[in-house]
DNA sequence: CGCCGTGTTGACCAGTTTCAAGATTGGTGG
DNA sequence: CCACCAATCTTGAAACTGGTCAACACGGCG
């Protein structure tokens, strides 16, 4: 089964394509077919948990490809507040920015393995085929409008709203069989850095989502199973 | 004087550039220099406040630039929640994602006047031009980062601090000869959705501003002066 | 003059945070 | 394999920020 069979196949009749931000499974599916030119540039490179990948306000040297792991984009605040603004799950990029300094700063949000690919290539390689820099310039506008549903989910979500959002969101990100069992490849301080929430008032969701039966762990805390159906109720966001 | 001097000149020695979430007066000043041949395929359109000029979810026939007054992007929700993810000011662009379908909507916050552009002809343009397509991936990598940071103020900032960062951003976007009255083309709901408070919320902080003599509105509701300095501490935010 | 849209202020309330105390988990070394 | 420790997660109670509801003020315009 290909990807993007699993990605169609994955949304119910009726169900709603969240823009969720990053590629979805389907373009990430076609990214696949004619990435080979960047391929080659890539070297595979390992972080553990919590390593820095790169920092806000250096030279951006490279851009990167999650292999396996996760890495969270985030901004860190003089008084030790943080917000993430993107988790980069297995398959996704970052970087990519054409900006000379990184904006953010990535970290490893779990033992991460990536390819880095040298900016300067990356833009190079833009330069001559026209199909990758179209590629390019789709990828940022579907970062940006990824953001844009970030923003409206940290401007005008409750609580419970968001820890909603964000399980659907990885259900439909995450290439899993039948897409209700997720692993959460971060922390849950990491999950309340990218809703705006502190990590009690995860918790305590989590807590109750799990007594109203809409979600369970079945073994640890990183695993959950979701009931799609009644936490789309919850989410109630879109449009 | 150039725009672009009243930009360097707006930057106190020392003072940071605020990463916003649109390009900079410099940087808008050297689009001006090189964007003839957009120039001659616009149209001239007229809207008033509160007027629709495009709505998420329709097929992106046109970009558009501000010739002036202002524009609103935002998203609705079902329930009547609204988020403002953007402010498009004289002289910035907006549109120009490079998808099928806009993904938010666009409304008149003031009377406005725009230039549109066919969406085809700018896909033209940036396939036989190279520095316009360089333009139009630093201008989607630029607003992206500016998205980036308008999370960390929803996510992680208090209403003091947005507000605060709000208005030293309009002072910083405006090109005003002092830079330290501004005109706010917007009304009190439509800062409030773009900070993701209430209407009041945002009075009040401004009324306490007030008190404090970090702001004065001299005439309307609508003029602010700003005492930069006082208003950068309460910011906090930047890294 | 009086209405209507918009902005301001006050009193009260609710959701979220804060602070603090445990409970679980995972890793390490005996 | 188990004991122990540190890190992470969970839960509770109290405090607080910002939201809600309601009244009022102000300015623009017919």
């Amino acid at each position: 089964m290909s990807v993007a069979e699993t990605y169609t196949s994955a949304k119910a009749p009726g169900a709603k394509v969240l823009p969720w931000n990053l590629p979805s499974s389907a373009a990430r599916a076609a990214v696949e077919a004619d990435l080979e030119a960047l391929k080659r540039l890539g070297m595979k490179l390992r972080f553990s948990r919590n390593e820095t990948i790169f920092s806000e306000g250096e030279e951006a040297k490279y851009s990167y490809r999650v292999v396996s792991g996760a890495i969270r984009l985030c901004k860190h605040l003089a008084d030790g507040r943080r917000q993430i603004s993107e988790f980069v799950l297995p398959g996704d990029f970052c970087g990519f920015l054409h900006l000379d300094e990184h904006r953010f700063t990535a970290e490893a949000a779990s033992d991460v393995v990536v390819m880095a690919y040298p900016q300067r290539q990356i833009e190079k390689l833009g330069d001559d085929m026209p199909c990758m820099r179209k590629r390019l310039t789709r990828f940022l506008s579907e970062r940006l409008a990824g953001a844009q549903t970030h923003l409206v989910m940290l401007g005008r979500q409750t609580a419970k709203e968001r820890v909603a959002s964000f399980l659907l969101m990885l259900a439909d990100r995450v290439d899993g069989e039948d897409g209700t069992s997720v692993e959460l490849p971060m922390s849950r301080q990491d999950i309340a850095d990218y809703l705006g929430l502190t990590i009690e008032t995860v918790c305590r969701v989590l807590s109750d989502l799990k007594r109203s039966r809409r979600v369970a762990f079945p073994d640890l805390h990183h695993v959950v199973v979701l009931d799609i159906e009644s936490l789309r109720d919850l989410a109630e966001a879109d449009e």
